[in-house]
DNA sequence: GGCTTCCTGTTGCAGCGCAACATAAAAATC
DNA sequence: GATTTTTATGTTGCGCTGCAACAGGAAGCC
């Protein structure tokens, strides 16, 4: 499922201001199709209009935000994009921020099982993925601890990314 | 703000299903009490009735739960369940878990700037607060590696706790 | 008492999230 | 290719979350 094109280019994790932004979108899509394909899964108009919305930029977004972004025809219904994304969060292509009620795609390629910790951003509200590999075992050691048998752990820090604090 | 009533007794990070809840419950009122007390805060009725709806369970609880729980008078609109809510969070009475939009009354004594890792049970509900000490380092290093400036992390762990799993 | 400050009640609203059912489109089976 | 099955989307409706704005009331301060 490793894709070279989300590899080769070492994404920041926070993308800069001036980032190549179309290709970072387009690249994250064709991700997205050979993922589906790959997995005989049907990356829809539907969906891949989701996708897209939340790619137009790196914050997450909510349901209604979603819809606002989704321009031309009917505006489709909570329930449309909800579905949506659950399609989209299965495989791997968009997270959900517990804290904000909200989703961002996703533009990394790691594996579902390993920790990823949510960088957000309090001022431009972006969110970046940094790896969570140290703070895993951690975890697992104090769960461990107290007789607790962990699932996947869910990690969100807020506070100030590179790029605002260095105005 | 340390009390004795609080740390003397060694709470297991998950409350047993046959532990002295009455005394779990009228120690953590007290202490409510005795921090209000040295803060010149105001423990008013309200704030107190919502901590008591909260202290009823180890589960986290909806506004809405919580409203059906303060039984008798008048039911209180949602608004003024969030704002006791927020006295009682600022007071570091009371929690958030944010995967579940749900509060939780915290019977552990912490200060507010240390780590707390919460711990969800999928099956009965309970939440336990583990100290997240080890975590913390390693979670600083993460953000400070990708040029981020951290406030309080946020972590939240599913599964299964010790005494579901005996079953 | 009079003033300020803080708390609670009331009304209203917008977003989140899903259940249940109906319809349409694609896949699979024959 | 026609039929069945599966899968995706549309429609309606509802309950919970969370807060803004305003009004009244209670507690503390001078």
């Amino acid at each position: 499922m490793t894709n070279p094109a989300m590899t080769d280019l070492p994404h920041a994790i926070f993308p800069a201001p001036d980032h190549d932004h179309a290709r970072c979108t387009s690249t994250a899509i064709a991700h997205a199709e050979a993922l589906c394909a790959e997995r005989a899964q049907r990356l829809t108009p539907m969906r891949r209009r989701v996708l897209q919305a939340l790619l137009s930029s790196h914050r997450p977004l909510g349901a209604y935000e979603i819809i606002e972004r989704l321009s031309g025809k009917a505006r489709p219904a909570p329930i449309t994009i909800y579905r949506a994304l659950d399609f989209l969060r299965d495989n791997g292509l968009v997270h959900r921020i517990e804290s904000r009620n909200a989703f961002v795609a996703c533009v990394h390629d790691h594996g579902g099982d390993d920790l990823v910790v949510f960088l957000i951003c309090e001022r431009c509200g972006a969110v970046g993925e940094a790896p969570g590999g140290a703070a895993a075992d951690a975890l697992q050691a104090s769960s461990r601890a107290a007789g607790f048998t962990p699932k996947s752990p869910l990690i969100e820090i807020a506070g100030i990314c590179a790029h605002c604090r260095e105005k």
